[in-house]
DNA sequence: CATGAATGAGTATTCATTCAT
DNA sequence: CATGAATGAATACTCATTCAT
């Protein structure tokens, strides 16, 4: 209770550091992530520039620090484990459909991430670990839940969530944002569906 | 006597387009597009800035003339019609093995695309036009070339090469700069062969 | 019991300005008056930056309190005393080797009040008169702890203290920091007593 | 003939270098180095901060380039030759006052070099060449016009040379900056003039 | 058509200082 | 009297682009 006093005297700090990620990657989303000056960020996010460093040590550590809040709500991990196990065609279909859907907004930020890695290794190093770790974690809930995993090795149970996700990833990229492959986003999913049952059946095998 | 048809001394106006384009592309492989600044490709060019200027309209002009002309020499047609026909493991071995080593000075180009493309539509839509070309260019051909083909439809020898390369190219781009999901280059190329393979049985079905 | 006449925990207003300088101070003679931040300071001495500008108006302000303090305790003034009257060689040289040992430290301290005096006059004036009242006091305890000394006059005393000072700073500074002008530091040691004596010579002739 | 046509085009390139360097210097020797930005020195020069950066990679690149230009007409090479030799009072008290006059300018841009020092090491050597390279020259010269010099070992007249300076350069800074010790610049010379002589006869016995 | 000096808005980041709590 | 979040002018430096020659 005594606790519950204190804050009230603090402007929000968490709240703040949530803003300003938000408002960085919001611009990053439709600017590009070397078209996004912090200055730019200070003002949309209406507080100062000296604010936004008193938070962050540099423009990269919003981005990190945006991948990591990213990172976890990325996918629905019951869904994904039914669809490991199950591999059930309309499951399968359902998640690329909303994949797809989402992703839009997902892509600049993608591209982002590439090019703080490009700039910067440290970076780099951490979003691998972010990455691996919720890997790690996800790997980890799909073996206790369900039974039939456990034969899997963690490898392989990476491997395909990885790759399947990278491909994903890539199509609609391309679907979105270079050149129209497919006819329609049904066509895109159709294909993308096989693709996905393709390397589940690859790499775990039930 | 010969060789004065060709002027590519001085007033060689396509020639020294080339020089800029190609100076240009070299340094983003390198460096990446952001990192690359035009004063610096004149310096490298042998050649003012002024001059530079006087054949491109600005920095993102020069990447996409540098699209249109790299595009034409990107994969090797026979090679390519070969394996869409046959479909012989070895011969997709060998080309994805060659587009993983190929591929990391591809990669800082493909980002300046990017770039590019989320900072100016008008350059999109120029480089989905090059692309579509040469995508035409190359289903004609490989129908001309090769009998068995002319019963696919146009439509699908696209997909079946847009497809390949795209996913190609994202996996091989996870493998080297993001994180390494495969243990070795093989084991990579093991997978992608299969992928081409899947793709192709399921596009182009001879 | 004793301990409680000084206050030194809370409240104590003395204390925290102590604390303050002492660790400006330290961290000016490590990292040069430019590189020290108000806020680092406030950091090191664990308290907020807002309580070191209850106690300060600004940063020179905090240099010159450590200026003011500092000059207390520089030079032994009993050491000194005994140099002036006897003019020892092994009195002067051992005074000598220490400055040059501890020269080090107080080279950024100087230039950081030169960095003061060169911004703000008002600051000048300050260490002048810090300065001055210092030498004064030195001159009185010299005539009063020496016989010897009462038939020099005070401008002698106090000319022969500060010029001597003076050239062992400066020569201690070149030989540090700028070009090696003696092959080692007993060179500049014996250089250095000479001149001492001369300078003695000249005005405190007893 | 021919060469002379040209330069007509250009703005004056060594000119423009040469305004910089002392609009700097102008700026450094009333403010200080770290209180002169590039930008205040482009701007009281009348030209872009663009312009600045053409001919200087940074800030510290316009110091030293202002201190080569300076060192050389630093001292009368056949007064300072002639004191090394005849020791005459009346010379030396010229070249002592000529000093005095002179050094008010020089002071702060001496801290200049310091503080350039302090955060440059690359910068510190360059000076540390400069200096000793002058050093030389005027040891060569001296020794060749006059004949009692050659007797004289080469470290010594570089140590009777930079000592001296050094002597004089401190004596005056305090004099002038710090506390006033002597009550007049008369008083301060004829002290000057005797640590001149006393160094010289250490150091040149002839 | 070539040149390259000049431009200046823009970049990431720092830091002395203020003031509401 | 203590706190520390917030400020924003200032800093060194970059680079796409222009234009007088």
């Amino acid at each position: 209770m005594t606790d519950e006093h204190k804050p009230k005297f603090h402007r929000d700090k968490e709240g703040k550091i949530k803003l300003i990620v938000e408002t960085f990657l919001r611009l990053v989303e439709t600017k590009g992530y070397s078209n996004v000056s912090t200055n730019l960020v200070a003002k949309e996010a209406g507080i100062s520039i000296g604010t936004l460093y008193n938070y962050f040590e540099n423009k990269a550590e919003i981005l990190r620090k945006g991948f990591e809040t990213n990172v976890d709500n990325f996918i629905d991990f019951p869904v994904m484990i039914k669809i490991l196990v199950e591999r059930d065609y309309e499951a399968i279909k359902f998640f690329v459909s909303k994949f797809l859907t989402s992703h839009q907004d997902q892509y600049l930020l993608n591209e982002a991430y590439d090019q703080a890695i490009a700039a910067n290794t440290e970076i780099f190093q951490s979003f691998q670990e972010n990455t691996k770790e919720y890997i790690k974690k996800f790997t980890k809930i799909a073996k206790e839940s369900n039974p039939v995993l456990k034969k899997v090795s963690d490898e392989n149970i990476s491997k395909a969530l990885m790759i399947s996700l990278n491909l994903l990833d890539s199509m609609v990229h391309q679907h979105l944002f270079r050149d129209q492959i497919f006819n329609s986003d049904e066509d895109l999913v159709e294909y993308l569906v096989k693709l996905f049952q393709f390397t589940l059946d690859l790499y775990i095998s039930i």
